[in-house]
DNA sequence: ACGCGTCTCTCCATCGTTGCAGCGAGAATC
DNA sequence: GATTCTCGCTGCAACGATGGAGAGACGCGT
């Protein structure tokens, strides 16, 4: 394997008997290049396999078109299908996007957002799980920033934010409007106030039993820490075993909704007769459940589009035109809840 | 919004009173340098919000620690979970990774290969699917490159396979044991002879069958050209309504196996007991179906951890232990049968 | 013939960093 | 006391590209 030194500009002038910044010129299209040049230059390219060195043309332009990703796992379906439509919304408009996994923990997202990562990229699109509003002090970046969810509620960034509260109050809403009288919500996160999507979600599921002069009942908010199929199985289990059972369950996620059913399926408690569920996130996986399962969509799709849209005017120098009073803005995505099997009205006796 | 020129290491030198160099030496832990000198340019480094300019120093220095990853889409679980697990390995090693979603088309996949992009990046583990061996005179890449999967069976470049044949074999197999006499098979690729990973499944549950002495009929080998869920419940649909009624089914990945599960629940037929089911990826979503769903892991942590292993030998110029005799690698990553509910022996009567 | 504008191309500086050569000062060696 | 060595630091060139200034050629109107 021999050392194989890279083909430049140079080389390729010298080819062509023409000047670098010609070659340059033909690279980037330049109107004012008789076509003879362009044609001598495009063949010395081909022959010697040139390709552009996009380093030091970031380097000499100032910027990348590179845009940062950090999402927490990529594994959970959310994160997945919210980086493939970035990735598709991105490509649209000519950007790559560099990938930075943060769900470790709090220091790794502190090391994404202050980094020398960031000069990588020309704007970053950061969706936190461990830092939080009250990191406020430790956050001051000088780049594109636009921040996805509820943790970090900080008024000098961009912010997308799904319709938690909404999205919950409506989801309970309608398992009250089906009958359901005792329903738990999981995923509770008691730590969190003001910050995660936990309280906001929380908070509409209250606003729905309040509505329906319901009993707030804190034996059936149960927590989860973590937002995995197995961590709804254990809420489920520890649940039941506390002698609590509903007859309506809200889900934080698809996932704790996927290991809740299936912890009811093993104790013969079936959805939708004895238990109606409903997760968040809408998950390409929820259709194919057994039984299907009703959830709450967020619109990731959307999400991805104004997050990249919010960024690139900033990239650009614009002041986005969702901004609000203070200079930045906040927008909140509109959810929908799709009702499938495991939200079914019962049948008639 | 003001413009805001970069703090470079140039004003940091300046205010801390040392040279340019001196500032660098400090950056990147030369030992030499006196340790009240280090504190001043740190303090400097602090006090002016310095980070070190990522782009130039990969032009000066010829490399990047950033590696390229392509994946048709990330919102496969499949393809999710072994970029977390590229993720993970490349953080442990100092790198970061790119990401460059190719599953639009073929030349998508072609401009990921010959395009600029791979300036940025010190080499590319590249998975293909439109791509296949017969593109081989096309595929001209002089940079550090792993190729993951069957497409693209070039013996010029190193190669990280799973175990295909072998996985389908067992699983096969394993039905044929539990009593299994009609196992259909979802996902055959007809066009698809000697590249992709569907003829090297179909390979294995032939040669099962072969093995047992079970007649190898066509009309149990369903096609299906991608492998989505909803592509799983019509190839159901169409063998059933073709009047054919299999007792076993393997399913070239773990979607396939969650629509097929789905449109035979819609029949009203029962897994395990009318029919089992198999499906492949081991998918963390297959212990969370109902039935949980028995599958092939193929292990995409050590397909990961190998695939970095081979284009960090290549980068850093050694020529990986596991090359064979013409210089390349070809790596065979062993599978495992996960059994769960889907595939259950029959209960004594 | 002359000035002027347009087209085509060249040359030089520059982006922010690091490799390399080298220079004093002091310590260690003979 | 002369020589080597190590330490701590500096300055310059270079990585590969692009922006901008401007030079020469050509065509056009007068």
């Amino acid at each position: 394997m021999t050392q194989q030194r890279h083909v430049t500009m140079h080389d390729v002038a010298r080819r062509a008997g023409v000047s670098v910044k010609t070659v340059s010129n033909v690279v980037n299209d330049y109107p004012f290049v008789r076509d003879s040049t362009r044609a001598k230059v495009l063949a010395a390219i081909d022959e010697l396999g040139y390709s552009l060195n996009m380093t030091a043309k970031n380097l000499r332009q100032g910027h990348s078109n590179i845009i940062g990703l950090s999402i927490p796992d990529p594994r959970m379906p959310y994160f997945a299908e919210l980086s493939a439509y970035v990735m598709e919304e991105a490509r649209a408009r000519g950007k790559h996007v560099i990938f930075n996994p943060s769900g470790v923990d709090r220091q790794t997202e502190l090391d994404v957002l202050h980094g020398s990562f960031s000069t990588l990229t020309d704007g970053l699109i950061f969706s936190p799980l461990h830092l939080n509003t009250s990191d406020a002090a430790d956050i001051h970046v000088d780049y594109p920033l636009v921040i996805i969810g509820e943790h970090l509620r900080l008024d000098t960034y961009d912010r997308v934010l799904t319709e938690n509260t909404t999205g919950f109050r409506n989801a309970t809403a309608r398992l009250i409007e089906l009958g359901c009288r005792r329903i738990a919500i999981i995923g509770v996160h008691e730590w969190e106030q003001d910050y995660g999507s936990s309280p906001y979600r929380l908070k509409g599921y209250r606003q729905a039993l309040a509505a329906a002069g319901l009993p707030n009942d804190p034996a059936l908010e149960i927590p989860a820490v973590i937002w995995y199929q197995p961590d709804g199985a254990d809420a489920v289990a520890r649940m039941l075993d506390g002698g609590i059972r509903p007859d309506g369950i809200v889900c934080m996620n698809d996932l704790l909704a996927m290991g809740a059913m299936q912890e009811l399926s093993r104790r013969g408690i079936c959805v939708p007769q004895d238990v109606k569920v409903i997760g968040y996130d809408d998950s390409t996986d929820s259709q194919y459940l057994s039984p299907s399962l009703s959830s709450v969509d967020p619109n990731l799709r959307e999400v991805a589009r104004m997050s990249l849209e919010l960024l690139c005017d900033r990239i650009e120098g614009r002041v986005p035109e969702e901004a609000g009073p203070n200079g930045y803005a906040e927008v909140v995505v509109p959810s929908r809840l799709v009702e499938r099997e495991s939200s079914a009205p019962d049948s008639l006796p």
